[in-house]
DNA sequence: AATGAATGAGCCTTCATTCAT
DNA sequence: TATGAATGAAGGCTCATTCAT
């Protein structure tokens, strides 16, 4: 099954990607996805078997997407802490951004159904990654004297929540990039000295 | 027939409020709601005719409910400062992590909602109630000369996004008590000599 | 849900006993049912939320129906044991010919699938009574000097034996009421003094 | 081209032959037998264009390897009537017994099937067949004086019926070897001097 | 006011059958 | 010959909504 032909699968995850961007996790049916990828009930079925399978699979393919941009750990490791933290806010911008593809809002629908049932381990790791990688940041742009932050333990997660704050309300409401650098600004000016 | 009426949809609207805190709001179907009020099917139909409309009421309650804990308008203009702040930080503190009937996730379902139907109002107004009475008491606690901010608008906006994002990460996979005090007491800190 | 109504219960019954007894078991579906009964998709949910869950209502329905003909256990008690063997043989009859009602074929399909499934109690209790009767009949006839039988407990197996073969013919390609006759008045031949 | 293909029908009945026998007539479907086969869809389809077509097939080539293993003909007109009962009835037994690849409850309900559709006459000739070797092989023990049976025919269809009895409750709720020994042994005494 | 039986639309899933390769 | 992807019909189940009582 999973050599079935990769080119259409890929191509199913394609629409899909926009129909869960769309509509959310919950109420997409395979009834949408067949419509959006003009193929039989029946066909969709030879690839995947509901929706939450496909949804994962959209979910793993936007995050490779997304890390494909870059290759972070060579990067990482030669660059300067301020061209990192740079980078580190170009990535969450484009993330808080991204209206017409975001899968924002079916990721809070689809973490919220699992924690209902149980499970709630998925969600979580993007999120502890994201914290990571700026404390590692703010670290070493102290240690090279760019940065001047007390707490970077403390500074990275509330930079991560004000970030995710910011996700959110663009989910729900929508967000100007320009409000959203005027964040970014401000945030980054609480240890950087502009 | 009015008082009778009125108790009966109070009633429906309390039993609601935790099939939407437990459900979300798109998965919840009139016949949830049936059952959690132990009514006939058109029962629910005499008061209520969507799911929707049975949510917009126990939001409207919820945020009435909140409201009426305290007489803001006139704590508002009695109090100093640091006790408004606290007040402000314990409100949202309380919006954060009450588990059990958070109708966080189901209003982010909501707001996602009416987003792709063209609305995109409603959710944004308590967003920016909050900044506003944020920024109100940054700009009165510096000229009482408790706080130290020198950009209140900014400075509450970015307490909001933290919160919100507080809001969202405990929505979908929860938040201990002491993460969202300790990074609450980070966001003070930035303002409020200790 | 057991008191809905029992009127209707009664009737979708009895439509599908009509079903099961001209289609098998496997074969019929819901819909069959709901046709025959002439109501809704939905409205057959109300009461029953499988063909397996009605057919067992079927059966002893027409179990019972088969009972209430005679009450056994006064009649047991006082007739000769000719007139017993008589009402039994004739029983067995109106049993192997119910032609347009006869739920062997597909008692004898719901067997198979239950016994492919694991369960395989079922069916057989059916049997056995049959054979225990016949067997206190044939010891009682022995007692009183009607019959000459000098194996009652094999003789009642075997008769039931080719009993319930006639049945398995009656169901696969039919049998005439003479034939029946002939082959049940050969079986007593064997034990009554003519 | 015919042999190749020969090889290969008779490969398809066989592993469709495993498969009646394990659900059945009416629940087995072309993807059972595909999969059984480890063919594709397709592939069957060149061969066999339904599951009616390969059940008439599987039950023909069950028949001729019953038969085959002995050559009756020859076998009959030599015999002892006692050897003739024997084996008559050994074949019975087998036929009773063979449990894991017993066509019998898929030959009930493909019986049934047709009889629903007019056809009636496929299932009847088997069991008239057997009727009336049994009846021969009784009457050449009357004339060689090895049994004493009043009424041949009467006997021959009665042990018959008995002995579908075995088969369907064979079918249905399993029978040890033990009972059927017993029966038969029963069925037998009535006319062999032992 | 209230009930709950009934309806029918809509989505889910499986399978016989076809067809391009 | 042989493959297996693709289709669409058919049947299962649930739910919003209505309506007679």
């Amino acid at each position: 099954m999973s050599e079935k032909s990769d080119s259409k699968r890929k191509f199913i995850i394609e629409k899909a990607t926009e129909v869960f961007a769309s509509k959310g996790f919950r109420s997409v049916t395979m009834k949408d996805i067949v419509e959006a990828c003009q193929i039989s009930r029946g066909g969709l079925y030879l690839y995947y078997s509901s929706t939450e399978e496909i949804f994962k699979e959209v979910c793993q393919a936007a995050d490779e997407a997304d890390a494909d941009q870059k290759d972070i750990s060579e990067f990482l490791s030669n660059a300067k802490a301020s061209e990192l933290l740079l980078w580190f806010i170009k990535e969450q911008k484009k993330a808080i951004l991204k209206r017409k593809l975001s899968l924002t809002a079916a990721k809070y629908e689809y973490a919220f159904y699992k924690k209902q049932n149980g499970d709630s381990k998925e969600a979580k790791s993007e999120f502890d990654t994201a914290v990571k990688v700026l404390t590692n940041i703010l670290i070493r742009g102290n240690d090279d004297g760019e940065f001047d932050c007390m707490d970077p333990d403390a500074t990275a997660l509330s930079m991560m929540y004000a970030i995710e704050g910011m996700k959110a309300c663009g989910a729900s409401f929508g967000l100007s990039e320009k409000k959203v650098d005027g964040e970014l600004l401000y945030l980054m000016s609480q240890f950087v000295e502009s």
